[in-house]
RNA sequence: GUGGACAUAGCUCAGUUGGUUAGAGUGCCAGGUUGUGGCCCUGGAGGUCGUGGGUUCGACUCCCAUUGUCCACCCCA
C-alpha cells in the first residue's frame, strides 16, 4: 500500500478484466464508420499551442483555463490536445488532402487532456472516438454524420439517448442574433444571476442554458436563434431535418444547445443521456465551416463529432447493455514434471500457430492447482500430460463444461485437436451432435 | 476555480460512549488421494486504519491541516 506514487488525478487505468469491453466498443465504432467511408487518421497527442488557441478559440474555457500547456526544451509552446478536430484539420491542410476527392472522411480514437475538476463522466485524460467529414457544405453531409452516430448507438444496443439538434447560423447571422440577445438581456440585467452577467459579455447564448429559475424564466422570452438565422442557414437546417426524417432518426430541436468551441457554425447536435450523472452529453458535434480558414487554409466547409468513450462505457454499464463475452482460451495443457512441461510448451507453440489459444503451466504448480487455474480462465478444454501419457502416446481431452472426454494421440495432436474443435463448433451450430466429419477435408474449411 | 460527502486488507464493508494482539465476506496461495477444475472443509499470506500534526495515561475512533476519491456548479466528450 505504501506505493511510491499513484495514478494522476483525473486519470484512470483500464484493467485487464474490463479492457475487452472497450476493445469491442471501439472496434465496433471504427467498423461502422468504415462502412460510411471514414478512414482512420492518427495525429500527435501534442501540437503547437497556437493550433488550439486559433482553432478552438481564444475565449473558450477549454483554451483559457483547461489546457495542458508547457514549453519544450526548444522553447516551443506545446499543448496536449484537448480535442481531436483541430489536429485532424491541421493534418488535412498540411498534407494537402484537399487535393484528394472531397469530402475526406476521417475517424480517430484518441486520448484528450483537459485540466478540469474530475467528476462523473469527466476526466483529465479521456478518450474520444471522433469523425470529421472535410470539404462539403451540403446539408446531406450533416444528416449522414448524425446518422453515423445514431447507427453506432443502435448497433451497440445503447438506449435512451436523446438527439438534440440546433442551428447556430453562420458568423453573419449569428452576429445579428448575438446583438439581439445582448440587448434583450441587457434590459433584464438587474434580475440575472452573477454567472449570467458574466456570460452576457462573453457568450450571451449561454444564458439560455442557465439552470437558475429566474434566468430560465427570462430566457423563455428571449429572441430565438432560429428566428435570426439567414435564409441560407435556415434552408440548410430544413434539409438536414428532412434527411433525418427520411432516415427515421428521432430528434428534438433544442434552440438552447450551444457548443462551447468557437469553430462551430450552422448545425450543432448532441446525444444526451440522463443516466450517467450531470455530464450527460455522450456525443457532440456539428459543422465548422470556418475552421480551415481560421487555421490559415482555404475555405473548407466541414463537420464532425466526438463521442466520449468513458461516458459511453458509463452508459453501457448503467443500462447493463449486453456485450459479447470475452474470448476464452480454447485449451489448457496441464503438465507434470519438466519433460511434460517442455512437451506442453512445444504443443502450445504449434497449436497457437494454427490459431488456437492455448495456455500451459508457467508457474510450476501441481496438477490440481493447474486445473483450478484453468477453470478460472474459463477454458473449454484441458489435457493432462504426465509420464504415463508420454509413455502411452495418448492424452485425454477433457471438456470443462461437462461434455464427454475424447482420447487423442499425442502424435499429430495438433491436427486432431483442431478437427475436434471444428467438429464441436459445427455440432453447436447445427444443434446436434455426432456429425460425421470423416469425409470433410479440413483444408476446405479455411 | 467554488461547494458538499467520504477515506479501515486486492475488492465490498464492520469496528460499539476513545481502552491495549484491528475484524467479516469475497479474492489470492496451499492442503484435504499416490496425477485432475467447479461445491464443501482447513490453514496461510495480506492493513504502520490516506498522510502530517494536536488533545489524552491511551486515538481507527475527538480536533486541525494536507492529499486523494466521489458528487454537484462552471464547462464539455
Amino acid at each position: 500500500m505504501a506505493l511510491v506514487t499513484k495514478a494522476i488525478k483525473g486519470t484512470q487505468d483500464l484493467l485487464p478484466n474490463e479492457s475487452y469491453k472497450n476493445r469491442y466498443v471501439e472496434q465496433t465504432m471504427l467498423d461502422i464508420a468504415s462502412k460510411f467511408g471514414y478512414k482512420e487518421i492518427r495525429t500527435p497527442v501534442f501540437e503547437h499551442t497556437e493550433l488550439f488557441s486559433r482553432g478552438v478559440g481564444d475565449t473558450t474555457d477549454v483554451v483559457q483555463k483547461e489546457m495542458y500547456t508547457f514549453d519544450d526544451k526548444g522553447g516551443r509552446s506545446i499543448t496536449l490536445r484537448p480535442e481531436g478536430t483541430a489536429g485532424a484539420m491541421r493534418a488535412f491542410l498540411e498534407h494537402g488532402l484537399f487535393n484528394e476527392p472531397l469530402p475526406q472522411k476521417v475517424s480517430y480514437l484518441t486520448s484528450c487532456y483537459r485540466y478540469e475538476k474530475p467528476q462523473a463522466g469527466r476526466l483529465r485524460e479521456f478518450h474520444q472516438f471522433g469523425v470529421e467529414c472535410l470539404g462539403t457544405a451540403a446539408p446531406a453531409a450533416d444528416a449522414e454524420l448524425i446518422s453515423l452516430a445514431h447507427e453506432i448507438f443502435s448497433h451497440l444496443g445503447v438506449e435512451g439517448l436523446q438527439l438534440e439538434i440546433n442551428s447556430i447560423g453562420c458568423p453573419t447571422c449569428r452576429k445579428k442574433y448575438h446583438e439581439a440577445l445582448h440587448s434583450y438581456f441587457e434590459s433584464k440585467k438587474a434580475d440575472l444571476c452573477e454567472t449570467c452577467l458574466d456570460r452576457l459579455g462573453r457568450n450571451p447564448m449561454r444564458i439560455l442554458d442557465c439552470k437558475s429559475p429566474v434566468c430560465s424564466e427570462i430566457a423563455k422570452d428571449a429572441p430565438k436563434v432560429l428566428d435570426y438565422i439567414c435564409e441560407d442557414c435556415s434552408a440548410h437546417f430544413e434539409v438536414v431535418k428532412k434527411h433525418l426524417d427520411a432516415m427515421n432518426i428521432p430528434y428534438v430541436v433544442n434552440p438552447t444547445i450551444v457548443r462551447g468551441l468557437d469553430y462551430y457554425t450552422r448545425t450543432v447536435f448532441e446525444f444526451v443521456s440522463t443516466q450517467i450523472g450531470a455530464q450527460g452529453t455522450v456525443c457532440g458535434g456539428g459543422r465548422y465551416d470556418g475552421l480551415a480558414e481560421q487555421l490559415g487554409g482555404n475555405s473548407t466547409p466541414s463537420l464532425g463529432f466526438a463521442l466520449g468513450i468513458e461516458r459511453l462505457m458509463l452508459l453501457i454499464q448503467a443500462q447493463n447493455t449486453p456485450l459479447p463475452e470475452e474470448e476464452k482460451p480454447d485449451l489448457y495443457i496441464a503438465s507434470m514434471g519438466e519433460a511434460a512441461t517442455v512437451l506442453a510448451a512445444k504443443l502450445a507453440a504449434s497449436l497457437r500457430e494454427e490459431g488456437i489459444s492455448v495456455q500451459y503451466d508457467v508457474a510450476g504448480r501441481s496438477v490440481k492447482a493447474q486445473m483450478k487455474f484453468a477453470n478460472k480462465l474459463g477454458v473449454r478444454n484441458t489435457v493432462v500430460i504426465g509420464d504415463s501419457e508420454i509413455e502411452s502416446g495418448k492424452v485425454t481431452v477433457k471438456d470443462m463444461n461437462g461434455g464427454e472426454s475424447v482420447e487423442m494421440e499425442l502424435d499429430g495432436f495438433e491436427d486432431s485437436y483442431q478437427s475436434y474443435l471444428i467438429q464441436s463448433a459445427v455440432a453447436e451450430i447445427a444443434g446436434t451432435e455426432g456429425i460425421d466429419m470423416s469425409g470433410i477435408n479440413l483444408a476446405d474449411l479455411f
